[in-house]
RNA sequence: CGGGGUGUAGCUCAGUAUGGUUAGAGUACCUGGUUUGGGACCAGGGGGCCGAAGGUUCGAGUCCUUUCACCCCGACCA
């Protein structure tokens, strides 16, 4: 049987030049590869090969969620802004959620994640405890308006996405079902080839507990992770904790007193001018808060060593939002900038880390121009200050969990789980009854994994400067039977009949027929990155052809009557 | 959403400070020929509302105004 992948009918527009704005490994080789082409701000096209990809990535999901007994569904891609009106999120989402009208004037959202969608398609449906749990998921189209869509398809304003969600009648059951999920998708990345560390996670704007995200290590990973050199503990940095310091520098011995300090208004300039280690001084971030309908300014305060961690931070105060506060503002308060201490607890509302409770021999600012405090000591603040962990883990801390060491690395986001609870199902009243007949909101969990993001994330961490290196798994083609010179009779007949052959054997196979000459049909192979192609050249008049390892890059020379066996083996 | 940049051939870009033949190059494409183990060579050829609208001018890719799009830094981002 013909059929049409053959390259010289197959329609993979490969270019030897990519976009000019195309910066990541993925965007330009997906690009120049003939895999996806860009229609507008972060809309892309994906063509026959990026087709194939999504769909091999999207098998693999769909086997490992089967395993674990979810049910696959496919909700309206457009979707009612009521739905967002009764769970409130329309105003949360913002400009984000894409509006609009249809012809009887009734506003519509496209869907930028399904929570609302899937508890109204359960509600009054499932109406018993004996019909739980339940876990029901789609793979589709997603849309976000992103403020700025950017790197191909990382971080696109649609895309495609696999969501899930669960139902359960317990607590104890969401926290099994979680687990089974976290076994799922660490199976799901293990197939598809990709190294990668499950972190614990800040839950977002979602809301949750118990937030885990599944990163793929890269370079070029958007976000940072704190990774453990001796067990399995990671975290997002918005999120990582760290254990109790072990090499604390000696502490200044001093009696509470005020000093002059001319000037002295950085963390450097104190520690250089009181000769101590900058462990031993507070910092104070002053921000403002905002709140719904209120702003505030908040004065945190870390040790002079750490840093803020601005997500830690607004969650510590609760709010929507925080942004930067001018001196202007502070002297308006009646705060002095650079001299600023937690003693003085009544110009703002304060919160100090966690780290700072009850230290001694600290220096701080005395609330007056030109005057720190020495000898502080921040137990008399125990039962009056508001406590929180809002630093910024550094490279080389403790581990929260063992005797390692923290380091930092990159982290491409593909996955998020986490257990929402009755968030949602309280909000839209989607109730079941217990087992003594009384109503219960569902408790529920949330399942996400990128699926295109995941095409992205396969080629930043499987690449060369030749082009894309698929994995086994993932590849659109496993082989490409390369004729060397078309006007050959003798390479044309091997190659046909290995084409036929391999597609009997039902490997995906392509051939590249091509009237072009050896190195371009090599580049092309190189750039578009099938695992393996069967050189058919010269070498065949000593009844030889090659397969060429992409990922390797060695060229295995074998006897031309064994490389199909060969090839079935590699496979 | 703030700050900046760029729009000229399918793609990558010159040309715009100082307005003036028929708007260029490389690459890709078509025809013919030579080539066939690392993105070949020779010859010929097609391809453009110079992002859009308005204006200044005898004359605008170039100057002015407006607008749209795309990109970069930041903010944002289950």
């Amino acid at each position: 049987m013909r059929n049409r992948m053959r390259r010289s009918r197959a329609f993979i527009p490969t270019s030897k030049e990519a976009p000019s704005d195309a910066q990541l490994a993925s965007h330009i080789f997906l690009s120049r590869g003939g895999f996806i082409s860009q229609t507008a701000a972060g809309l892309y096209n994906y063509m026959p090969l990026a087709k194939r990809v999504i769909k091999k990535i999207e098998n693999v999901i769909n086997q490992e969620m089967s395993k674990a007994g979810a049910e696959e569904t496919e909700l309206s891609f457009v979707t009612p802004a009521s739905l967002w009106q009764e769970s409130g999120r329309i105003e949360k989402f913002g400009k984000e959620l894409l509006r609009f009208h249809d012809r009887k004037e009734n506003l519509f959202v496209l869907g930028p994640t399904h929570e609302e969608m899937m508890v109204d398609m359960v509600r009054n449906r499932v109406t018993s405890y004996k019909q739980l749990p339940l876990n029901l998921y789609q793979i589709k189209t997603k849309f976000r308006d992103e403020a700025r869509p950017r790197f191909g398809l990382m971080r696109g304003r649609e895309f495609i996405m696999k969501d899930g969600y669960s139902f359960h009648a317990t607590v104890e059951d969401l926290d099994r079902e979680f687990d089974a999920m976290e076994a799922a998708y660490k199976k799901i990345l293990t197939r598809l080839g990709l190294e990668y560390r499950i972190v614990e996670a800040d839950s977002g704007a979602i809301g949750g507990t118990g937030s885990k995200e599944l990163m793929v290590l890269a370079d070029s990973g958007e976000d940072t992770i704190a990774v453990c050199s001796s067990c399995e503990y990671g975290a997002n940095i918005e999120a990582a904790a760290r254990g109790l310091r072990k090499d604390i520098p000696e502490a200044p011995e001093a009696a509470f007193n005020k000093f002059q300090t001319l000037g002295v208004k950085s963390i450097d300039d104190l520690s250089q001018f009181f000769k101590v280690d900058p462990y031993y001084t507070i910092k104070t971030v002053a921000k403002r808060v905002v709140y719904e309908d209120t702003t505030e300014i908040v004065l945190f305060f870390l040790r002079g060593c750490d840093n803020l961690q601005e997500v830690k931070a607004v969650n510590a105060t609760d709010a929507l939002d925080i942004v930067d506060v001018t001196e202007e503002e502070l002297l308006e308060a009646g705060i002095v900038p650079g001299f600023i201490g937690p003693l003085d607890q009544s110009k703002a509302k304060h919160v100090i880390d966690n780290d700072l409770k009850d230290a001694k021999h600290m220096i701080c600012g005395a609330n007056e121009l030109d005057y720190h405090f020495v000898g502080v000591d921040l137990s008399v603040l125990s039962e009056v200050a508001y406590f929180a962990d809002i630093s910024e883990v550094n490279a080389g801390d403790a581990c929260p969990h063992c005797e390692g060491e923290l380091s930092f690395t990159k982290g491409i986001e593909v996955g998020h789980i986490f257990k929402l609870g009755t968030k949602y199902s309280e909000a839209l009243k989607a109730e079941f009854l217990d087992e003594n007949g009384k109503a219960q909101p569902f408790i529920m969990g949330t399942y996400g994994m990128g699926v295109s993001r995941l095409v992205a994330a396969v080629i930043e961490q499987h690449h060369d400067e030749n082009g894309c290196i698929w994995t086994k798994e993932t590849a659109p083609y496993m082989v490409n039977v390369m004729i060397s010179n078309i006007k050959d009779e003798a390479q044309n007949e091997l190659g046909e009949s290995l084409y036929e052959s391999l597609q009997n054997a039902g490997v995906e196979v392509i051939l590249d027929d091509r009237k072009d000459r050896f190195g371009f049909k090599m580049k092309d192979a190189e750039l578009i990155g099938f695992p393996y192609t069967i050189i058919i050249g010269k070498e065949l008049e000593n009844g030889q052809v090659q397969i060429y390892v992409r990922a390797s890059g060695e060229k295995i020379t074998v006897d031309k009557d064994i490389v199909f066996d060969k090839v079935m083996e590699l496979i």
